[in-house]
DNA sequence: CCTACCGATCGGTAGG
DNA sequence: CCTACCGATCGGTAGG
């Protein structure tokens, strides 16, 4: 059976996808060499292959995972209120904090998705047209509603799913905000971008486009 | 003196200059091969010696020169004016434009700084530094002139500074924007995501941190 | 899990 | 500007 600083097999194939998501995000996925990853891991390279068929898995399993998990939050943001600002808001939420929980599953996919061949980049890319399509049907939703003022939801769509791909390339080195502060702040700045109409002025009988009394920074 | 196809000598190094840009680009420094390079310009791998030193001058020339063009528009946009508004709208607009206009090197200066040896790494990623921190440093004084509301400005700096860089990540194949589109909505973005309060508002006597009236989308 | 090793490809040089 | 070629390193296999 197993020795002793080795563990299962399955903690053996979970340490290989952490040296992985390690050294693809700081190295990147042609940077990386099975040589590093299996020094990484305590083993020899050749014994990696006990563990997984080629290198070129190991980036398809990271990218999956970690779609599937920002799919999910986003999922779980939309569901989680029938009102268009509240949603907005926790998807922001959720966009931000996983884009600050996991850089370098952020940093994998944003960089290194060119380098997944066929056919899963393709089904990848058409992951994250849908979630970038997503956000611009929410806030197409929130402009028809009258709750929300933005001149092309597309283009502020785009800018929100920005600010949290952009987290992991400026905080690389350890930045003084804490998850949460980042996920609240950024919350806020996204109603801020969206001109966010308080549902009080909308019930008050005030026509929805005309320019109305801006919230406070922060809502809650 | 130059035969037919290859031109001048300095014709030649621009165009290598110019595949360096593009294949760095689509495939990654590493993912670049000298041989791929040559292939773009029409010649043999090892004649390109003949005008660089080295696979890294190539990296570093790209890298500089960009840098070196973002922060010239850059300052051109602070300098246009003495109203800390009109700088920061213009400043926005200089950075959409220049991110929308050389998405082969933002995605270089975004991605592939990593394979930048010392210490042109260093240099580069203090110019970087020193961009962000001069962004924060105007939204800061506007802040304390009273025109921005924001709970952290260095915050808001990241989310604009975001919203530029994803531009080439989500337009890679080319999309319903011009670049003059996306200048002109992108400014009136980073405006509203600053709680602009309008001068009249200011010299009207309102109490500049109390939640003024909201500047419609367009101030143009 | 290891050692030994393979064919391919890399950046770059020699020499003209 | 070319052909010929070098040493190093790559992902991966053989065989146990």
């Amino acid at each position: 059976m197993g020795g002793r600083p080795p563990g299962t097999a399955d903690e053996r194939q979970r340490a290989i996808r952490d040296a992985a998501l390690t050294l693809f995000a700081e190295r990147g996925y042609l940077g990386t060499g099975m040589r590093d990853l299996a020094e990484h891991v305590g083993i020899r390279a050749p014994s990696l292959y006990n563990h997984l068929g080629a290198k070129q898995d190991l980036l398809r399993e990271v990218v999956d995972e970690a779609m599937a998990e920002l799919l999910a939050a986003h999922r779980a943001a939309l569901n989680s209120s029938p009102d268009v600002v509240e949603q907005l808001r926790r998807a922001m939420e959720a966009h931000v904090r996983y884009h600050a929980v996991h850089p370098r599953e952020v940093a994998i996919v944003n960089g290194e998705l060119r380098h997944l061949e066929e056919p899963a980049h393709t089904r990848v890319s058409q992951l994250r047209n849908g979630y970038a399509s997503s956000w611009t049907e929410l806030i197409t939703r929130g402009v028809r509603e009258g709750r929300f003022v933005t001149p092309s939801p597309a283009l502020a769509a785009l800018a929100l799913l920005g600010i949290g791909v952009a987290i992991p390339l400026w905080f690389t080195e350890e930045g003084p905000f804490s998850e949460s502060e980042l996920a609240y702040h950024y919350g806020d700045m996204a109603l801020s971008l969206l001109n966010v109409v308080p549902a009080a002025v909308r019930a008050g009988g005030q026509r929805p486009d005309e320019p109305a009394a801006m919230l406070p920074p922060s809502t809650r």
